[in-house]
DNA sequence: CTGAAAGCGCTTACAG
DNA sequence: CTGAAAGCGCTTACAG
């Protein structure tokens, strides 16, 4: 027995009983009796009846969906996604499911209005933010969040009066860790790399680390090897050339994300530096790739798969209206052949 | 003026017409007259208006939206997805967002009835399937979902009496270009990893490819170094291993993924073998990885920009009723220093 | 434990 | 060019 497109009216006609009831008894309400919804949910099955989520959905006002905003400042419409981010994708999408969300994708350069649209749509129920942006204009647009009553979370940095929650790592001890390490090894002129303005709060933590580091071992960082670097490979590379060309003399590279450190070591390798023998690279973030490169890349991790599940748990409570609270979490160092050591 | 959840009727009440008249005027009907559009769409827009998408699916039975299945029989419940159809993503987000449609990710582990339940819920109208899958356990559930009038594309390779449309790359071409490569490099003894059962119909073509190459050049492929591999880092570590336990020398290597490749390059590396000095090895795919590895792997790869693109508009040209027919894209070496050569 | 009824917010023939 | 009305397929008070 086969209907094009069956309702629940339908399986009201063959079970004998009002749609009412079979709304009831395929959402197992305890109402309807056993025997009742057994027969009701067999029929369903047999007729291969899904509950339609539109109907549903403008009755109850949930989508039970998630919309999961990717977006990536430096990335100047550069169609790959950040490999890091995307290596969420699978924890988040797991942990939604779990809860019985589902989650929709979305890239911010493709819609204006993305930070609103989604919710105020009714094709999501929230939002979680992924990203390295630029901080100044993601400022705005979280507070056309909040403005709006969207619900969302970041995975992020927490700051000061910025709406909505975060999940996040302590970058500060991240950064520390990182320099810290090489300072152990007896690396005493530490180049660092990445972009520290207010536009890049977790990078400008980062470095808040690395100076931390230095001077809890009484070295004193050396000016002329902080080098500006937004979030890109070829950056890492150009900063390295830079920092050669200038003559300043460094034995180790202290880069703010992966991508940027293996451009670093690109650009490192090219000029004939050995990896770690003449210069030591730390990275951060863990992501696929560190591991994979040549030296592996020792570097500050992340658990993403904590991060994700957090932000899942986050923006769900959120929807059902529960307390939700922002999460720091520890990074830890992982080392590997890129820095030339065991961990002290 | 803010309204907390503006409908169209509350739309209708500010500009003093009929709630129809605001919904065509939202649609750009040009039923419509201009200056009434204008009027309704600014009042719309200083609302923070936006249709609800629930009532909307409802009447029209269009969810504007897409299912990506993503399936990796060889996962074993990995948490990490595939790198090389993680990076069709974008790909594929970008190009339904251009046809005006949301992407919904869905992992097949999660879901029993993911292949029927999407459009039957109507979640979406449409299923996009990727994955190097189990032909035989895939094969059923493409019945099932043909069966279920269900409208889908897989990215994948054109089978016989295989119901839906598939977008692919010829796998015989790609397997007889890397061999042919190897063979014009003078290796002669070319080792192959991947399952080429029936399981696995994608990989059996690229078999087939090398084995072509090697009867046009009137070289006998060699029986004893092919070696089963499923798709995983793992599996490519081991098959080498095992090559080389087994004494049987070799002087190449043709990776049915990168992925393998990889995991071989790994354990070449780990048994002192210099690649390519002893051993040359081309993968297939060329994933992100393939590019950062030392040495850089030589592969073949697949367009997955334009196989992205292709999957998208015949997945929406199915749910649109137009006629869609099925790609074979032609795959292009690429080479690098893991075969140590020019481009012959 | 079950049913009749209202209503979620749209789209679209139908009528003018 | 515009409006009144029906109806998409559910969920959930309300009544019994």
């Amino acid at each position: 027995m086969k209907i094009e497109n069956p309702t629940s009216r339908d399986i009201a006609d063959l079970a004998g009983v009002s749609q009412a009831t079979v709304s009831r008894a395929l959402r197992n309400s305890p109402q309807v009796r056993p025997e009742t919804r057994a027969r009701i949910q067999s029929i369903a099955k047999e007729l291969n009846y899904f509950v339609n989520r539109n109907a549903a959905g403008l009755r109850t006002h949930h989508s039970n969906t998630i919309a999961l905003l990717l977006f990536d400042e430096t990335g100047r419409g550069q169609a790959q996604i950040n490999p890091f981010f995307l290596s969420m994708l699978g924890y988040i999408t797991r942990a939604a499911a779990r809860l019985d969300y589902d989650i929709l994708i979305s890239l911010q350069q493709l819609h204006d209005d993305w930070h609103i649209e989604y919710q105020a749509s009714h094709r999501a129920d929230g939002l979680i933010l992924l990203g390295y942006g630029d901080y100044r204009t993601y400022k705005e647009k979280l507070d056309a969040l909040a403005a709006a009553n969207t619900r969302f979370v970041i995975f992020g940095p927490i700051i000061e009066d910025q709406p909505g929650n975060s999940i996040g790592c302590d970058n500060v001890s991240g950064g520390r860790q990182a320099a810290h390490h090489l300072l152990k090894m007896g690396r005493k002129r530490i180049a660092f790399l990445g972009n520290t303005t207010r536009r890049c709060p977790e990078f400008a933590d980062r470095y808040r680390g690395y100076v931390g580091a230095h001077d809890a071992a009484g070295v004193k960082p050396i000016e002329a090897l902080k080098v500006d670097a937004d979030n890109l490979e070829q950056l890492g590379i150009e900063a390295v050339n830079s920092l050669l060309d200038s003559g300043q003399a460094f034995d180790a590279i202290f880069a703010v994300t992966d991508v940027i450190a293996i451009g670093a070591m690109k650009a490192l390798q090219a000029r004939g530096l050995r990896i770690p023998g003449d210069v030591s690279v730390v990275g951060f973030d863990d992501m696929p790739l560190a591991s994979h490169v040549t030296p592996a890349l020792t570097t500050v991790r992340q658990d993403i798969r904590l991060a994700s599940e957090r932000l899942v748990e986050s923006i769900v409570g959120l929807i059902e209206a529960e307390p939700v609270k922002s999460t720091l979490m520890e990074p830890t160092l992982v080392v590997r052949a890129s820095c030339g050591g065991q961990r002290l």
